[in-house]
DNA sequence: TCTGGGGTCCTAGGACCC
DNA sequence: TCTGGGGTCCTAGGACCC
């Protein structure tokens, strides 16, 4: 019998900063973009349970999430705390996580910085897995901060199940009770079906899961392509999904957002080399020692995002050629050839792809 | 009120090859 | 006048996830 863990841990990033000051325990703890006094472009990225009670959630504007927090000291509650995303601190808290979990199961696969799934197979039951889950659960709250598990007969209902009761939950669906645990939630629960997703399917009076199985194999390939055999299965709470290692890095990127929309060439390219420099040093230290492929990304004020690329027929070490073919493609985008309507720009990416390490 | 940054995967058209 | 079929690579855009 397959039996499959996720955990899932609770406003991680919210929760590791408030363990780390005592003076902000049981405050509106908001992490994320510089909210700048109401100003700030970003976005919140995590957001404690104190502060979710202000209406501040993940990917909220930060300047709504400012307003949320404003209003709330007006009326004389705590206003928010507001954080700067500290990624190397929630590793380090991620990974005493991880090792936790792996001393209960020999097969964990870390999903993202704050999700894994394990195998509970071996545990043989669920009753027994549960134990596992609860000592798990123990221990993670002996480091200060919570946890929200699943279990179930595979990773899609462990993970759905994992969300069911959070913070601090404990869900355990056993596979003769998957089918009914899916059938009255939003099809949005599904991992996959995304706003867009939702939108067609609501449009055909589909909202929950129970609707979606009425749907043939042939409606769902129609309505989503190569994904519809995949959802079909997984409405039925079918996946045979194996447990894994997280695959290999393919592309290397980064982006970011002027304070104020420009078109200014001056301002765009400086932002393209410093961009272009981080790159290239994360390829590096990455362990890869060349890429062929340069993506750039303009997202202009309206928020139109366009990408051009190239691909090189040779594998790329130096981080000038990088930068050259960077502004190259750029170019187009500020002396209009690519923007007529001289829009300004308010945010430029850089990637890489088709790595290559040593040895490989 | 106004929308981050890091990624992955899929689609679709065109080029090119056999 | 009619013009295959399959595979692979490149490019651009879009959906989705955390």
């Amino acid at each position: 019998m397959r039996i499959v863990g996720h955990l899932d841990m609770d406003a991680f990033f919210a929760a590791v900063e408030e363990r780390g000051n005592p003076d902000w325990r049981g405050k509106p703890i908001v992490v994320g973009a510089d909210p700048l006094e109401g100003k700030g472009r970003g976005v919140v990225s995590t957001a404690n349970y104190k502060a979710r009670e202000y209406g501040i959630h993940s990917a909220l504007p930060i300047s709504w999430a400012w307003r949320y927090s404003e209003e709330a000291r007006k009326k004389g509650l705590e206003p928010a705390i507001f954080l700067s995303v500290n990624f190397k601190r929630y590793s380090a808290a991620s990974k005493k996580i991880m090792e936790i979990v792996s001393r209960y199961s020999g097969l964990v696969e870390q999903a993202s910085i704050d999700e894994a799934y394990f195998d509970l197979s071996f545990a043989g039951s669920y009753e027994a897995a549960e134990k596992i889950c609860r000592a798990i659960k123990e221990e993670i709250r002996a480091t200060g901060l919570t946890a929200s598990v699943g279990i179930g007969p595979n990773k899609l209902i462990a993970k759905i199940a994992s969300d069911r009761e959070k913070p601090d939950g404990l869900t355990v669906v056993r596979e003769d009770e998957a089918e009914a645990f899916l059938e009255p939630l939003p099809i949005r629960k599904i991992p996959g079906i995304g706003p867009k997703a939702e939108e067609k399917f609501a449009r055909l009076r589909v909202k929950t899961v129970a609707d979606l199985r009425k749907l043939t194999i042939a409606d769902l390939e129609r309505l989503m392509g190569k994904w519809g055999a995949d959802l079909y299965r997984k409405v039925r709470a079918l996946d045979d999904t194996p447990l894994g290692e997280l695959s290999e890095t393919k592309s290397i990127g980064e982006q970011d957002t002027f304070l104020h929309d420009t078109l200014d060439a001056t301002t765009i390219l400086e932002k393209l080399v410093g961009l272009c420099r981080s790159v290239f040093s994360t390829v590096a230290a990455d362990g890869f020692t060349s890429f062929r492929t340069v993506v750039i990304t303009v997202r202009f004020a309206d928020f139109e995002t366009r990408t051009r690329s190239h691909t090189f027929p040779e594998p790329v070490t130096r981080e000038q050629r990088l930068e050259f073919e960077a502004m190259k493609l750029l170019m187009p985008f500020i002396d209009g050839r690519e923007n007529p309507g001289r829009k300004p720009i308010r945010l430029i990416g850089v990637r890489v792809e088709k790595l290559a390490a040593p040895g490989v």
